[in-house]
DNA sequence: TTGTATGCGTTATCAG
DNA sequence: CTGATAACGCATACAA
C-alpha cells in the first residue's frame, strides 16, 4: 500500500504538502496541488486512518455499547445513530450483546485511541457505577438509560408519560377498574411506566385495588401467563395495561383461547408500538417510541457537548415525546370511528404508505 | 491519558518491558510483571488502539459495509457478525445505509488503517466492479451478494432452494396452477427465488400459463396490488408464492377484503419468515432465512481465509441452507394437522418459548 | 531477563 | 507557498 511518502516523491513535493492537499489546505498552490492529486490517484492512495489518529488525537469514531438485543429497537436505534454518526463524517464502532457491566467496562478500555467518545445502552440500574467509570475516559450519552449518571448527558423515552397517556385513554373511555402487567423489576422502563400508570388513576381519583398489579419480564409468555391471573381478580377489571406489546400480544392470545371477547369483556392496551400491533386481532392501541430518533438524538446530543466542552459541561437529558397510537384493542368508547389512527385507513391508502416507508427491505435474506 | 513511557517510569522499567508484561510475554520476571501491572493500574493505563494498529499494522477490526436496511433481518445479521468476530477478540465498525456503490467504495477507502477487512453486502447485481475495487484494498467476505465477485469469499441464503422447497409443497398439496409474485428485478434474491419457483414446476412437469409470473417489489404494497391481477387470471391460480412476506401480508389483506378465502379458494406462501408470518390469520407458510447465521458465518469465513492466506486463496462460496416452515395458508392437504409447524402448537408449549428466545426485548423503548 | 533504538504513517511547528 | 523534522504511542529487532 502507497504511503504518503510514495506519493510525495512520486509528486515532487514533500510529504508535509501531500499533507496539506489531503486537509483542504489553502495554503498550497494549486497547480501543485494537481501534482499532487495525480500522483495519489495514480498510486491509489488513501491516508492511512491509524496514523491519522495517533496523531491527531481523535479518531474521528464514536463507539457504541449496547446490551444483548433483538428486534426491531435495536435496528432502529442503530440506524439512527448511524445516520447522525455519517452526518458528521465520523464512524460508528459498534459492541453489542454485552452481558454484564463487567464485560462493558472492559471493552470500553480497549477501545481507547480508536474512539472518541461512546454511546451507552445500559437498560439495569446496576450498571451507574460502571457507567461513571467509563465515562472518565471518554465523553459518554447515555441512551435509554437505567440510571441517571451525574457526569453524562442521556436521551430517553418518556416511558411515563406514554404510560400516563394510555391508561388516561382508557380512563376517557369509561373505564374505571384498570390493571397492569408490569415489566421486570430491575428495569427502568417497566418502573417508569408503572409510575406513568399510577400517576394517570392518582389524578382520575381512581384506586388501584390490591392485586391489580401483575408481574411479568416483557416476554411474550409472561403476557400469558398473566391472564390466568387477570382473570381470577374480584372485581374483574375492565381494562389492563401491559407494560410492552409483546407481553399485551401474549396476554390477548390467551383471553382469546378462554372465550374473553378484546375490547368488549377487557380492553387491552400496551408499548412499543411494533410492528406486529397493527396485525394482531383486534389491532393494539400502544404507545409509540421512536429508536431510530432516539439514536439520533444521542449522537447529535454527543456532538453538542463536544463542541461545547469548552464551556460549562453541564451533563443535559433529553426525553423525547412518546405517542398514543389509538386501534382497537380499547375499543372507542361511544362510536366505532371515533379517534381513529392512521394505520386504520385502510390498506391503500396512507396505511399502506406508512407500512411500506417503515418496513421496506430491498433485500430478500 | 497515562502512556506507556509513564508507566515504564512508575515501575522502574523501560517501555519494551512495559509492552511485553502487557501482551503476556513469558519473557518477562514475574516479579517484575506484577511490578509493571501495580503501576499499571495505578495510573489506570490502558494501550493506545491506534499506535497499536500503527505499530503492529493490523487493527483486529472487521468493517461492515450494509445497504439501507430495516427490520429484523438487519439486527440479527449484525448480531451474528458481532457474536463471531467478538469470540475473535475483534472489534466491528459498522457502516450502513449505503445508497450506492460510489458512497461505499469511498466510505472503504476512508477505512485505510482501520480495519483488516470487511464484510460486505451489496444486494445488487451492479456492485460487482466495486466490490473487486474494494477487495484490492482489504480481504472482503460478501454477505449474501447480488453478484458473484471472482475475488472474495462469500456467503448467502439458498433461495432458489428454499423457493423450490415451498412451491414443492404447493404441489404436494395437490395445487397444479401455481402463480408467483416476482420481486425487484435488479435483485438477485429475487432472481434465485424465481428460478426455484420454475424449477419446482418444471420438474412437477406443470407449465407457468402466461400471466402467472406476476410482478412486486418486495414491498408489502405490491403485494396488496398484485392481488387484482391475480384474481383476475384464466384459468385462476389455486396457490401463490409470493417473493416475500411483506408481499405476501399485503395479498392477504387484499384478498381479506375481495372476499376470496384462504387457503380454501387461494393458498399464499412466503419467503423469510418474518416474526409477523406467524401472527397474520391465517398464519402464513414460509421459508426461513437465519441471518444471525449468515452473518456470523460470513465472519468465520473471514478468519479461515485471512488465516490461510499463506495458502492458497481460493474464493469459497458458502450457502446457508433454507427451511420450509409449513402454517395453515396453504392448507394441509387431507388432514388439518398432516405437516403441524412447532408454532402451531399452542402458545404455552414450545411455540412460546421460541418466541421468547426470538423477541425477548429487555429494554422498554 | 531487560534496555536501546528504530520504524509505523500522519500531522503540525517551524524555518525558509 | 514549501520543506525539514519532531512528535504521536507502541512493538520489536538487536544488544547487553
Amino acid at each position: 500500500m502507497a504511503t504518503i511518502k510514495d506519493v510525495a516523491r512520486a509528486a515532487g513535493v514533500s510529504v508535509a504538502t501531500v499533507s496539506r492537499v489531503f486537509q483542504g489546505s489553502p495554503l498550497v498552490a494549486s497547480a501543485t496541488a494537481r501534482q499532487v492529486q495525480r500522483a495519489a490517484v495514480c498510486l491509489d492512495y488513501s491516508p492511512n486512518g491509524a496514523a491519522q489518529s495517533l496523531s491527531t488525537r481523535n479518531a474521528r469514531t464514536l463507539g457504541v455499547l449496547l446490551p444483548d438485543l433483538h428486534g426491531e429497537f435495536f435496528s432502529e436505534a442503530i440506524r439512527g445513530i448511524d445516520h447522525a454518526v455519517r452526518a458528521e463524517r465520523f464512524q460508528v464502532l459498534l459492541s453489542s450483546s454485552h452481558a454484564d457491566a463487567r464485560e462493558m467496562i472492559s471493552v470500553a478500555r480497549s477501545l481507547r485511541g480508536r474512539i472518541d467518545g461512546l454511546i451507552v445502552m445500559a437498560p439495569d440500574a446496576g450498571s451507574a457505577r460502571v457507567i461513571e467509570d467509563i465515562a472518565r475516559y471518554f465523553p459518554v450519552v447515555l441512551l435509554n438509560p437505567g440510571v441517571r449518571a451525574k457526569s453524562c448527558c442521556a436521551v430517553s423515552i418518556a416511558n411515563s408519560d406514554g404510560a400516563h397517556q394510555v391508561v388516561r385513554h382508557l380512563i376517557e373511555l369509561g373505564h374505571e377498574r384498570i390493571a397492569i402487567v408490569r415489566g421486570p423489576s430491575g428495569n427502568v422502563d417497566a418502573k417508569e411506566r408503572l409510575r406513568g400508570f399510577r400517576k394517570a388513576l392518582r389524578k382520575a381519583g381512581l384506586g388501584v385495588p390490591r392485586g391489580f398489579e401483575i408481574s411479568g419480564d416483557f416476554t411474550q409468555r409472561s403476557g400469558y401467563e398473566s391472564a390466568q391471573t387477570l382473570l381470577g381478580l374480584r372485581p374483574r377489571p375492565t381494562a389492563v395495561f401491559a407494560s410492552n406489546d409483546y407481553m399485551a400480544i401474549g396476554l390477548m392470545s390467551a383471553l382469546s383461547e378462554a372465550g374473553v371477547r378484546v375490547p368488549e369483556e377487557l380492553a387491552v392496551a400496551g408499548f412499543d408500538d411494533i410492528p406486529l400491533a397493527q396485525y394482531v386481532r383486534p389491532p393494539l392501541t400502544t404507545v409509540r417510541a421512536n429508536a431510530y430518533e432516539l439514536g439520533e438524538r444521542a449522537v447529535r446530543m454527543w456532538f453538542d457537548s463536544a463542541r461545547a466542552r469548552i464551556a460549562r459541561k453541564v451533563p443535559r437529558h433529553e426525553v423525547l415525546p412518546a405517542a398514543l397510537v389509538v386501534r382497537s384493542s380499547c375499543g372507542s368508547g361511544n362510536g366505532a370511528a371515533l379517534r381513529p389512527s392512521l394505520e386504520e385507513a385502510g390498506p391503500p391508502a396512507r396505511a399502506v404508505n406508512q407500512i411500506e416507508r417503515e418496513r421496506r427491505r430491498p433485500l430478500g435474506g
